[in-house]
DNA sequence: GACAATATAGACTGATCTGTCTATTTTTAT
DNA sequence: ATAAAAATAGACAGATCAGTCTATATTGTC
């Protein structure tokens, strides 16, 4: 399964599709920059989407092995990871290479909630919930459910701002933003 | 300028356009839906890209015209509209055709910050922060740039979260986290 | 060195894409 | 009624799309 070949490509694939989104790159432009034959890409994936999806699975993964390191790294207590989760955010969108979520625009792509691709965004942004709602509860929040949920809004909301609006601050506001809602929870 | 086709035609595409995507759809599929010949299209819009941008141009206008005066209807008090731009984000979400929002599933797809969808895009984001400043500034907030910022986050997050994630009350959610910042607000 | 797995270039299909052109018909305004 | 404007169907161009096939060449393994 695993292969250079198929390594490369998924990291090609995932810098144009990240870029230029989904549609709008085709296999013709993956393989020419992999520098990979045609029947090298569907040896390793049956279609396209089966492409997309791969290159999603190693976002998400990255995200994981990157982005939440990041934020343990930064602090070692729950509530310090919170807020630390808006400075990874700030070091995100500043960037050279920032052209927004990859989920939220594959979403935005592929609207039917019943395709995979979309299904795949869904779980990447449960995942991001998931991970607020532990350390909300870890930090001893009063309804963790609810800070989580509102930490998730900021987080969401400053990927947007930040890519749509080129707001430079967006993650700055979150965190202030932030700031009132854990000290609403009690902490 | 303005004519029954052309409108016509705007609306066409704008629905397919909003459901399925700028580059999956094509001008084919527009004329075809809005049944109208070939170069009908093409005398009104130089270009798709221009029909795009009529498109999100009506979309903007929708948003003015059905949005904002269902915020104003709702309630006669800044705060209470605060309030009520939840409430009607909660209604959009609800409705059947939900597909996210135009503005941010075009900035996904062009996402170079020049091109003059992705500009159109940003114009209407920035159009939301100032009604929120607008509305945080005659409450009397504190702070009604940073309270803005607050509640723009929360609500491009619940955009989002509903879209993408699916979570259906993005919106309840995301009125909890506002009257905390409301009230971090001195209101 | 031999064998099997993998990768190669490139032709090919059939569909679709945006945009142009023409010749004809319908609508609108005076 | 007549002239001008708008809309029509449909062919056409040239590019690109996803995906298949073949025949050759390059690998990696024992």
């Amino acid at each position: 399964m695993a292969s250079a070949k198929r390594d490369h490509l998924i990291d090609t694939a995932l810098r144009l599709f990240g870029r230029d989104g989904y549609h709008a790159v085709g296999i013709d432009r993956v393989i020419a920059e992999a520098g990979v034959a045609r029947m090298t890409l569907y040896n390793h994936f049956k279609s396209k989407d089966e492409l997309i999806l791969a290159v999603l699975h190693r976002r998400d993964e990255r995200f994981r092995n990157s982005f939440m390191r990041q934020v343990e790294r930064a602090a070692p207590d729950p509530k310090g990871r919170i807020l630390a989760t808006f400075d990874a955010l700030d070091t995100w969108f500043a960037s050279d290479d920032f052209t927004g979520c990859m989920f939220i625009n594959a979403a935005a792509e592929y609207s039917d909630k019943n395709d995979p691709i979309h299904r795949t965004a869904r779980e990447h942004k449960d995942l991001v919930v998931d991970y607020l709602r532990d350390l909300a509860s870890k930090a001893g929040a009063a309804d963790p459910d609810g800070l989580a949920a509102g930490l998730a809004l900021l987080t969401e909301g400053a990927i947007v701002l930040a890519h749509v609006a080129g707001h430079k601050d967006a993650a700055r506001k979150a965190k202030k933003a932030a700031e009132v809602l854990i000290r609403d929870a009690g902490l």
